[in-house]
DNA sequence: GTCTATAAAGGGATAGAC
DNA sequence: GTCTATCCCTTTATAGAC
């Protein structure tokens, strides 16, 4: 892996290294993690496999990358707002909210979420590519203890009233995960139209936890 | 497909046909749809593949087959309920009940549900094969219409509150479908444990929708 | 930085033995 | 009813041209 200009990434510049990531998220999430070959990478971007090779060593590490990006956004717009201000109910409708515009506008990413965590219960693997697969379940895992967290401090504070907040993390979880199955975004769809779809999908799933 | 005894299958003994399936709904849950290979369903069953194409003609078809045992054992223990007694919360709640534990009980096959829907949407097949996607995307609609229709219900006795019945539909199907990507059985489990997790998940997941 | 060519392995499906 | 052997195609990954 030479000089590459990643960098120019935060200027402006598309990123080459980026459309072979968005391509193979693409594919994972259409075709699965086995079934997509690096030349159906290639085939989406117009290009041969030369070129995701050039990029990504193998296929394991360019799936891991999307897991990775996968995560890495939920943290940054969603698990943000665990510090955030007023009572846990606020920050967790927050979380939740900014957790569905994730599945909805990054939802090739977010696809692969699932795939990834079936690779690590079922898949064989080398022990560097287990070791990576761990490292990845923890982040997911820590992603998801800010809702476990959430639903806790809202149990204290009052302004939720999960019994048991595990639960609740998964229950709650589960409803806003499914959007990214279902979810196909309409012609001449704004972000307007998916913050208003975002809103009715979090109050609607809210309710059945608030105090 | 010579006469096999499938009869016998109502009566108690084993019957080789269905080894096959279970096996195939195991393997693709795992591994995913293209992944899996004829060889790796039979390997699952100690054998080789000339007993997998016994008993189905390809792989298509043996996957259709785990898709239509997957809705058809949802129709029967949870879709049923939608005509039974009480308010439309109560039969809700039956069905949601029913259905949690159909996750729980036979999650292997209910996990290809949604790769059959991806298979449906991203997928290459046939004319043939195509028709058939169709036919079981129809079942599995016609499965999620008995929930929306008692989503409506209870708008209509009063029941039940949720605004956009629709809406309601995909976000208490999430928390549930959702299940079956979690679960996983304990050691010396029974099935008295399964319904009391399924009642604690019922009981929190369907809080938001009561009037 | 991307291409073509190729090696080595594994897949779906069938034929025919038993 | 199941197994072995086989055909043909696709796949991962690398080497080396440009």
């Amino acid at each position: 892996m030479t000089a590459h200009p990643i960098a120019a990434n935060d200027g402006g510049s598309p990123d080459r290294r980026e459309e072979v990531l968005a391509a193979a998220a693409e594919c994972f999430m259409r075709r699965g993690y086995e079934a997509t070959s690096m030349d159906d990478v290639a085939d989406m971007l117009g290009a041969t496999k030369g070129r995701v090779y050039h990029h990504f060593r193998s296929k394991p590490e360019l799936f891991f990358e999307v897991f990775r990006r996968a995560i890495s956004i939920l943290a940054r717009e969603a698990g943000v707002h665990e510090t955030g201000p007023g009572t846990a109910a606020a920050r967790l409708r927050r979380m939740a909210r900014a957790h569905v515009l994730c599945m909805m506008e990054t939802q090739t990413f977010q696809r692969n979420l699932t795939l990834g965590v079936d690779l690590y219960r079922f898949g064989e693997t080398s022990a560097e590519h287990r070791a990576t697969l761990e490292e990845l379940m923890d982040l997911r895992r820590a992603y998801e203890d800010a809702f476990r967290r959430t639903f806790a401090a809202g149990k204290a504070d009052g302004s939720l009233a999960a019994p048991d907040p595990s639960l609740a993390m998964r229950t709650l979880l589960g409803a806003i995960n499914w959007v990214a199955v279902w979810y196909s975004p309409r012609h001449g769809e704004t972000r307007a139209h998916r913050e208003t779809l975002a809103d009715g999908i979090v109050d609607q799933v809210l309710q059945g936890y608030l105090a």
